[in-house]
DNA sequence: GATGAATGAGATTTCATTCAT
DNA sequence: GATGAATGAAATCTCATTCAT
């Protein structure tokens, strides 16, 4: 009968976790925790305000999932991808690669703005990102270049800093996108820089010696190789 | 003498401004731009919000403020700085090491994050910031990269994308350290972020086939290598 | 039924614009613009502060809003009067009538000083009071006095004046009800201060020469005496 | 010696109170009592705010002395005037030139507006209005009419509502002049409305039937008399 | 007397949150 | 489940008033 919820409206119902969390993604992104109105977060997502309490408790809470929500697939398909065989230097070029097509060109990458801006006003999100991004992250990109390290393909390296120093023009992209970026006369060129930062890892992070003789501090050892 | 206006006053007056931009840097740099109560700068410049109100007009221009005053002076040093003759690659380190002294372990290093967080909030903001800060800066970089390739010290790489691969650890280290690195366990250790940051660096924009007689540090030493 | 969305509900929604618009006359009416605070203003139309920002935009557009609202729908009133046919001494005392009945006996009579008040603050208010009231209630006697000298029941005068002469004492009666007239001893008693003001008004209008056969609606006694 | 305060400074001491009345009147005049600000005064008279306060105790103070500094002097005058002898026609058309004169042309002008628009917040005020200004004017109009229908000039009218007939235009031009006015296209012609007022009004107060039987309620005296 | 820096009460305005329907 | 009218706490900002100099 007439009350009998209709199969169109039931999906409705069911994706509007959904749709609220996308939208307040996007709002979180463009404005910030406290200059998004949750109304707007509503009337983006095709609903009123009150609806959205219907499925989060409060702003912050809503804050919070959309952080967690977005942040925790992610981060497991770059886990995947490193869990690859192969040559480490061959697995970072294609990390960056991924990070630029599955982050830096998609809404997820707001996200570390956001986490950036809010953390202070949020210990319980900043331990949250730190666990469970950060720290994965962190886990991953030291295990690959341990590897590297390990067989050979990298010089040793002071491990914690070097991750830093890997992580730091991904992280660049993606601020830089949500936050000068779309004021800036020239659009940053995202694939470019990934290139160019691998190049320059893995140039730095040459062995020393591959050669017989070759000596010195620095690396100024014979290089017949040649990358694309 | 008589006509001398009450020197207590009168200090308090010039340095009025002064310290509420202090106190005001200190807050943004907590709590971000929406969070900070104007109420909170007053009483920890040890005034009523009225009285910052006698010297910035609302909390945009004192935000506005805040942001100018710091900036220009610190950028103004990293030019006079580069500005110094010899080898290129000495000079990074010595920008590395400015960074982390002037910057990194003053209360200006919240100054990016602070930036990041509300460029889209304050387009004149991002503009200025922009023009005054990044554009200088980037100019700066870019001129020690091309100093550096014209004397061979580097091999030929992609301008541009290479100075952001510069900048980006230092931008990382401030941010961390305003954002998620007080949640974090083991402290950053800046300096070693720096060092680490400049030998990847040096490495990675070495020349490729430094021949053995060529050594000091401009080199321009035959170079068999090429790259694409 | 069912859908029937609550009657009490929208019927408070659709009252209450008009709700706070009268308890904001009375308010602006009492103490001024200035002095009147919004939250007065909510409580007498029964609400809270938070209500009356969902209707009017600002304090300045409840004004605005309270002026257009009620001033508009009496001065077409008066022109309807005005239009029928007759002699006009006539419809003087009538529209005079009307204004004590319709704006003075009323909470509209507040209009004209808050008017007066707050002109020299709100420009745009001034105009649009300019425009749709004294603009057409000076049209409209003018055409009454034009229709009486045409008629010959009134004598060729200076329109522009003589028309400020009419309006003046029904301005009076407003104001004052409004601003001195409640600490004075004895009360206005407005409708003999308009059978005055005709009775004044249609003497000296009459034409000098009333012929002995003369008719016409007003005085209708031989005069010899003559001015110039 | 130079602590001594040279004769041009103590004139300027004396006058101070005057020329913060003075400064304090147009201000008032141009935004009423709660939309001025004590420096804008303080400012216009050439001080700074703290030496307003050495004069008035506070802003309310500074209001009721404006007000009443202005009025009982200006008042006094039409006392002197109305106390010459002769016709009473020829006075009142002396009274009303006078107006135009000493208040329309002068800043005093602004006082009816003020007093109008503030007398429900000051009922202090509105009783010394009340008093000083509006029952002296009152007895002054009154008795000039009680002499010109005791001297046969006028018909004998019901006095009190006549008296507030004859006072509306020039309280009229008064408030338009600080309210309307100004936005107005064609400005008003004071001069040209007393006179039309005047006008009106002796027609208005002449006595019915100057025929020599006179019989009935009113003038009962020839009059062949006219006007200029 | 004069100054003007400082104060803080109070008004406007916003918006997260609730809850009757 | 969904709505959106209503609330009221909290923040910004103004300005009359004070008072050390």
């Amino acid at each position: 009968m007439a009350t009998e919820p209709s199969v169109r409206w039931r999906r409705r119902k069911d994706s509007r976790p959904g749709e609220i969390l996308e939208a307040a993604l996007d709002c979180f992104a463009e404005r910030g925790f406290a200059a998004t109105r949750l109304e707007d977060v509503a009337a983006r997502a095709g609903v009123t305000k009150g609806t959205a309490y219907l499925y989060f408790k409060n702003k912050q809470e809503l804050f919070k999932a959309v952080v967690s929500r977005y942040l925790v697939p992610a981060i497991e398909q770059f886990e995947a991808a490193a869990r690859a065989p192969g040559p480490v230097s061959e697995l970072l070029a294609k990390v960056a690669g991924m990070f630029v097509e599955k982050v830096y060109s998609t809404p997820f990458s707001a996200l570390p703005k956001l986490v950036i801006s809010e953390a202070s006003n949020f210990p319980e999100l900043a331990r949250f990102y730190l666990d469970e991004v950060v720290g994965r992250g962190r886990r991953l990109i030291t295990s690959l270049l341990r590897r590297g390290i390990a067989s050979g393909e990298f010089r040793k390296v002071d491990v914690e800093p070097t991750v830093y120093c890997m992580i730091a023009p991904l992280l660049f992209s993606a601020l830089w996108k949500h936050s000068l970026g779309p004021f800036d006369a020239k659009p940053l060129d995202a694939p470019a820089l990934m290139r160019c930062h691998v190049e320059l890892l893995l140039r730095g992070l040459a062995p020393d010696q591959p050669v017989r003789h070759g000596q010195g501090a620095s690396g100024r050892k014979v290089r017949i190789t040649k990358r694309t």
